[in-house]
DNA sequence: CAGTGAGCGAGCTTCCGCTTGACTT
């Protein structure tokens, strides 16, 4: 047994460390936080001292029971997790947790996992910093609060189910503000000028003018002017530059990198870097800090002088300038410098190499460039055009690795001018006036959300990827597509004297995959922002965090900051419960020509809808849900009332009826009992039934069975999760080493007899005769079945020996009790209800 | 999966950070 216990936070991470210290060590992990507040409750006493009620988390049991064991065995348990507020707040739990005797319970931290660091840890032992737990304390009670303090609001005020929290809300804030910016900017026009010439040798290059004309008239009378014009060189500057590399990754720049240079999505990048880190190819990836250790830069410079020569090397060290930020580990990097890429994902392989490239270019020398600005002047007017050009002399850090932009308005490279003198003549080819229009801000994408999250120090790197998938799970934003408009500009060209007018055409404010606010994500903001103005400014984040900081170096007593923002903020959230008004987004868009009735549109309890008539007129109004793609602050009177004329009978098809409307789903066509989607964007009223047709054949086909096994037809189809086939009610997925377009007999047997050997193999108990089944279920937990119902058991509940009455009291606690409300709703609606809620619940 | 929408009112929803990994259609 060994004498030392050491807790890391990651599992990667303990393997590693094991290797250091030697058999007088085992290593294990906490796998992150064990405790938390309950979920279901608020789980702080807000009444007295805010003393918040710590749970194990039930996924934590078994980690727990696992250390505990080991904690008593061992001589000394040294807690090792990250040297910051959370890592603090776990060592704490861990100590508390497993009853850790102070006389054998050591604390240790390190930066970096290198050997002489942990080493060095070991021989540095501390106790826990109460004021670091105390900071993380404040910070984990007060987003509790505005978690579960403003949500409730939300479901009565706006919509049930919604949330809103320190820093979601604040996130949506920033897409719908920048939608608002885009609706409402207009742009304007103007005409640049650019030209052509050529140095006495008859070399040409590319000049401009630093103004732009406003109009029209003053863009051609300029022209005009040049066209008798005799151009020298009026100026000639040439000077050295240089240009530095980029600090090596953070979790940030990882990001924003992997999405401008192989268009990542955030969560995927984390991904690949996950199993990166759990390869032992590169350092941990959720990091802050632009820090290298001297190991890491000394790996660097040894590849670096090998590999491009010693001219090339130069040791830096990076500040980090990130708000808030922690510095528990070192920048992403690779843990061998030697290894230039790996064979092994595609996707990995891509992304590892991003990393090598920067990390490696960090710690090269700079680019030098000679940079040339040339000023030319015309003999008939005072303007002057300009023409830069820069060569590089020495690449440096360039032979690596260049950081991408996201900046769309960046002019083409600058490249080499010929060489000229000073009053030198030149010839000009051509001059051009092309009308430009200023652009819109840019909307964000995942990427550039997150650089603005950083910026204002809200979210922490390992809660980008999730806030990201949060608020577009909660409806509030989406990755948009939106189409662009042609517009018609015009150009003039000077050329042989004469000017000519032109007019092109291009095309604008075309979108793909940015982030879109939805109505309710416009109205959530604006309700939010209303009334709780001061949690959704932009520095809140940062001004707590100044509290935490005061907390975390003893200055401040956690519980009477707790108390103070409490008191502010409480009575806001009562006020606003008591009095405020319902925030729906209505509009009214008009009167029904035929009632006179008005027609309005708003947030209704199912989503976006437009109704005619009120609640208060003798009939009932008429209601019909607006299609996804629709907006209410948008759709038009017009647009509004068609949505009436559905569902749309379209005529018959083999004696069904053919019937075409909007769904949760988006437009569909019914025939029968069958439905066929409609491709996302198309208008259900402008179908045919001939369309309908061609498309319901097309579904009949698609869906006819490829083969039949035992008797039950077997059909194929590609899901969310790729191409699978389907056989009485299984999903099997039918991965790459198959090819799924001609998959033969053999192999589709083949598929459905191992999905089934699976699901025997999951079954632990079976008892038929009542329809209750025990399987086996994720994370090590078992799952108590009973038709639609399931109960997931923690993973420390043993089931082996569970017997049919246990388990049926469990599906008995978890069975809805539904009274029979009305005679008219049997009970097939009621089960129909449970279903769809399950399916809801799953898709979170 | 493809309905509904007010009102009775019960019973549900929700946060941010630290981890990993089995499972969806």
């Amino acid at each position: 047994m060994a004498k030392n216990l050491v807790i890391v936070e990651s599992p990667a991470k303990a393997k590693t460390i094991e290797k250091f210290l030697g058999k007088d060590f085992k290593v294990e992990s906490s796998f992150g936080h064990i405790s938390d507040l309950p979920s279901k409750e608020l789980g702080v006493d807000v009444e007295g001292d805010f003393n918040p009620k710590y749970e194990v988390s039930t996924d934590k049991k078994a980690v727990v029971k696992k250390l505990k064991d080991l904690a008593k065995k061992a001589e000394m348990v040294w807690l090792a997790s990250d040297e910051d507020r959370e890592g603090e707040a776990i060592a704490w739990h861990l100590a508390e947790t497993l009853k850790l005797d102070k006389e054998k319970t050591k604390r240790i931290v390190f930066h970096e996992i290198t050997k002489s660091a942990i080493l060095k840890a070991i021989e540095n032992p501390r106790g826990i910093d109460y004021d670091l737990v105390d900071a993380q304390q404040a910070r984990r009670v007060l987003d509790r609060i505005v978690g579960y303090e403003l949500s409730p609001v939300l479901w009565r005020k706006v919509k049930g189910g919604l949330s809103a929290g320190r820093v979601q809300s604040v996130s949506v804030r920033l897409i719908v503000e920048k939608e608002r910016d885009i609706q409402g900017f207009s742009p304007v026009a103007s005409y640049r000028i650019d030209a052509e010439f050529s140095n006495e040798d008859g070399q040409s290059f590319k000049a401009k003018l630093p103004k732009n004309f406003s109009t029209k008239e003053e863009a051609q009378k300029f022209l005009e002017k040049n066209a008798q014009a005799d151009f020298k060189v009026a100026d000639l500057q040439q000077k050295p530059a240089k240009k530095s590399p980029a600090a090596p990754f953070t979790t940030s720049t990882l990001q924003q990198e992997a999405s401008r240079k192989l268009y990542f999505s955030v969560s995927k990048t984390m991904t690949m870097a996950q199993r990166l880190y759990e390869a032992g190819l590169i350092t941990y990836m959720r990091t802050d800090s632009v820090n290298l250790s001297d190991e890491a830069k000394k790996g660097a410079e040894a590849e670096i002088r090998n590999a491009y020569g010693d001219k090339y090397s130069k040791s830096r060290n990076y500040k980090g300038k990130a708000k808030g930020a922690q510095e528990a580990h070192e920048a992403i990097r690779p843990t061998n410098f030697a290894v230039h890429s790996v064979d092994i994902d595609y996707d990995q392989a891509r992304l590892y190499d991003l990393i090598w490239k920067r990390s490696i270019a960090s710690q090269m020398s700079e680019a030098e460039l000679e940079r040339t600005n040339v000023k030319i002047s015309a003999s008939t007017h005072k303007e002057t055009f300009t023409a830069n050009g820069e060569v590089i002399t020495f690449d440096g850090f360039l032979k690596v690795y260049l950081e991408g932009t996201d900046d769309e308005d960046l002019d083409e490279q600058d490249g080499m001018l010929p060489a000229m003198k000073t009053n030198e003549t030149l010839l000009n080819s051509y001059i051009t006036a092309t009308e430009r229009y200023t652009r819109p801000p840019a909307r964000y994408t995942e990427a550039s959300l997150v650089k603005k999250l950083e910026e204002l120090g809200i979210g922490r790197p390992s809660t980008y990827a999730p806030t990201i998938s949060t608020i577009q799970n909660r409806n509030y934003v989406e990755k948009g597509t939106i189409d662009g408009e042609e517009r018609n500009y015009s150009q003039l060209k000077l050329q042989d004297g004469t000017v000519n007018d032109v007019t092109l055409s291009e095309k604008v404010g075309s979108d793909k995959g940015k982030l879109v606010p939805t109505d309710i994500g416009m109205i959530v903001t604006d309700f939010l922002v209303n009334h709780f103005e001061s949690i959704l400014d932009y520095s809140f984040t940062a001004k707590v965090e100044a509290d935490f900081d005061e907390i975390a170096e003893g200055k401040e007593d956690w519980k009477k900051m707790m108390r103070s923002f409490y008191d502010n903020f409480h009575p806001i959230v009562e006020d606003v419960k008591e009095n405020a008004d319902r925030e729906s987004g209505e509009r009214i868009l008009g009167e029904d020509p035929k009632t006179g009735k008005r027609v309005s549109v708003r947030l209704g309890k199912f989503g976006p809808m437009v109704q005619i008539g009120t609640v208060d007129d003798e009939e009932k109004p008429q209601f019909a849900s607006l299609s996804p793609d629709q907006q209410l602050n948008s759709i038009t009177f017009e647009e509004a009332m068609d949505l009436f004329q559905l569902p749309k009978n379209l005529g018959n098809f083999e004696d069904e009826e053919v019937v075409v409307n909007n769904g949760r789903f988006g437009p569909y066509v019914k025939f029968g009992d069958a439905y066929v989607s409609l491709p996302k964007g198309t208008d259900p009223l402008s179908v045919e039934l001939d369309d309908a047709i061609v498309l319901i054949k097309e579904k009949q086909k698609a869906d006819a069975p490829i083969y039949m096994y035992k008797d039950l037809p077997v059909q194929k189809g590609k899901g969310r999760f790729g191409p699978y086939i389907k056989w009485n009610n299984l999903f099997i997925n039918v991965n790459k080493k198959y090819d799924w377009d001609n998959l033969t007999d053999d192999e589709i047997v083949e598929l459905i007899e191992v999905k089934i050997q699976k699901e025997i193999d999951k079954v632990i108990h079976n008892w038929e005769e009542e329809g209750i089944r025990v399987e086996k279920a994720r994370w090590g937990r078992h799952n108590v079945i009973k038709g639609k119902i399931k109960v997931e058991l923690a993973k420390t509940v043993d089931v082996t020996e569970m017997t049919l009455e246990e388990a049926a009291k469990l599906i008995e606690a978890k069975t809805p009790k539904k009274k029979a409300r009305k005679k008219a709703a049997p009970k097939k609606a009621a089960a129909k209800k449970t279903t769809t809620k399950k399916t809801t619940a799953k898709k979170k």
